[in-house]
DNA sequence: GTACGATTCAAACGATCGTTTGACCGCATG
DNA sequence: CATGCGGTCAAACGATCGTTTGAATCGTAC
């Protein structure tokens, strides 16, 4: 046996990336995150601190190499394509890492669940957890467009990140399609279908009547 | 005077609306609501039933209204233009009723409150909140895009809808724009823009390489 | 072997939760 | 006046919550 106990830290942030998932930060006990990883109740006031400290560094985990990857991805294009790359490879590089690395089920609701706190917590949650990617895409973004206004990239960012989040979060899922979604599980087939739908809503004609 | 006490239950959902909205409704607890509301804390279990009804109540007061008049827009729609009203015009009578409808801060942060529920719960209540439209609104856009597959039309409907609950629930003003979101209240500027890009997005080219 | 820091454990703490109870009130109806 | 009823009330119920405590246990360095 090389790994009976895989570290008490390890296996609570399991079992609670997965019961956080389930059934939400506020309807998840620290009794039945402790008793589902097989540890002790005040084991996890002792690894972390509370109960909200589990909760970012259970989103931590699988937020900041997703990140991480993003920038890196972003960095490469920026080198190569002479600092401009094209909005589609950067928008490629913002949703791959994170489709490829959250597709399964568990890791999905984790995501969604940041919004799910009252904005005195999702607040500073979203800084530390999206700042400097949110600023660095913004960037990248406002040079690959130097014709569109930069208010106006921000706002189409954010519809972006609202197509994103729906996605990735799982929330689609939830949509009362009839006859539900069409092959939710192909990673490859969704990245592109959310490119295509990204690149056209981002590079949009501004010429409105008003 | 007219109305001393505009009915407990009116009171109630008042209060537990803008509590919901601000603290989530697993982290509102009903002794909140009641001392919110002035009323008694039995008032709740006796008009509602439970805690988890008057989350429905609260969600349904808001959104049965939008979505009765995005479905009567919708109708005056098919009616005017043979049948084939254009995206664009489908897009507005879905947007619209939402944007205006929810302006304040207090009725944001509600819509996007079903999704923080535990997929458990928040499975039934997007059925019986939004299962007619969707299905309304999918045959609409499969009209007026007869190009397009229907299973494209589904993922791309459902990337609108993310943007659309980004920017209605107030998600997007929790991005960590630097210098945060321009004219965040002006709600015509809003809806144009969101309508730009989910036009774009939706009629986007499927010619892709794979 | 002994001492020591790190970790685990059972048990309890105080607080808060959603819900229920049964008495009480105002008021229309007989 | 008496009756019935929708509504309100204070009080309590049982349960569960996050956190803390202090002793027990482990591995390791001396």
């Amino acid at each position: 046996m090389i790994e009976p106990k895989p570290d008490t830290k390890e296996r609570i942030l399991d079992a609670a990336e997965q019961l956080f998932a389930e059934f939400g930060f506020s309807g998840t006990s620290l009794r039945a995150v402790t008793s589902s990883a097989g540890v002790n109740l005040a084991a996890v006031n002792y690894h972390f601190g509370s109960k909200e400290a589990l909760l970012h560094a259970v989103l931590g985990r699988r937020i900041a190499p997703v990140n991480e990857e993003r920038l890196k991805w972003l960095e490469r294009l920026e080198s190569e394509a002479g600092e401009r790359p094209g909005v589609r490879d950067i928008l490629q590089s913002l949703f791959a890492p994170a489709l490829v690395a959250l597709p399964e089920s568990v890791a999905r609701g984790i995501a969604g669940r940041i919004y799910a706190e009252p904005p005195s917590i999702a607040g500073p949650l979203m800084q530390d957890l999206f700042g400097e990617v949110t600023a660095r895409y913004l960037a990248a973004l406002e040079r690959a467009l130097p014709e569109v206004p930069p208010d106006e990239i921000k706002w189409r960012f954010n519809f972006v990140i609202g197509a994103m989040v729906h996605v990735v979060s799982g929330a689609a899922e939830l949509s009362p399609m009839p006859g539900g979604l069409p092959q939710v599980h192909d990673t490859q087939a969704t990245l592109e279908r959310l490119l295509d739908f990204a690149e056209a809503g981002i590079c949009a004609s501004t010429a409105r009547a008003s």
